[in-house]
DNA sequence: TAAGATTTGTGCGTATGTATT
DNA sequence: TAATACATACGCACAAATCTT
């Protein structure tokens, strides 16, 4: 199913992508150090800028979901127990 | 003294004002909560886009120097004795 | 109350450098 | 050599909140 943006509402483009990674990493539909998409697959995907894209992925660094590894590609974090950094949420 | 940036060097444009607030901030010339330069006086006072200014501002954030107020401005943060999360560097 | 300036937040487009495959 | 991918940098624009006049 191709997502959609909603530019009206409160919440900006690249949380509404990262909020969509962050269901697919939950379901398991993204495994644990397996990439997630690229920002050019994000860019395509969701027909925003490279920007927005790279605005979702570092979203989802900063909240401890993926890590990155420079010059290769940003992969799905192991948040179950390896180290115990997780910040949960709020 | 007008500062000037070093494109060739390894070091990007962005962390060498970093470097150059973090400078003023521990010596004194930056006060805590008093606001660091903008965005836009930044980007003047460098000659670098905004984009350039924006990353340094938060690379000072991320390095815990910092602390930003929406449509306020970015303050220097108290690093002495507030809160223990304060990280050091490396 | 209103207008204007200031500052950060967000978005888009593009280019170059470097590393990997 | 080429494609892919990330990091960095440049340009521009508009919105929202704040502050000043």
């Amino acid at each position: 199913m191709s997502p959609s943006i909603d530019y009206e509402g409160p919440t900006p483009p690249y949380q509404q992508i990262a909020a969509e990674i962050v269901r697919d990493i939950e379901s398991g539909a993204l495994a644990v150090d397996r990439p997630i998409p690229s920002e050019s697959a994000l860019t395509r995907k969701w027909g925003v800028a490279r920007d927005t894209a790279r605005r979702a992925v570092r979203h989802l660094r900063d909240l401890g979901y993926v890590y990155t590894v420079p010059q290769r590609g940003t992969y799905v974090r192991d948040r179950s127990t390896e180290g115990g950094e997780g910040q949960d949420d709020a």
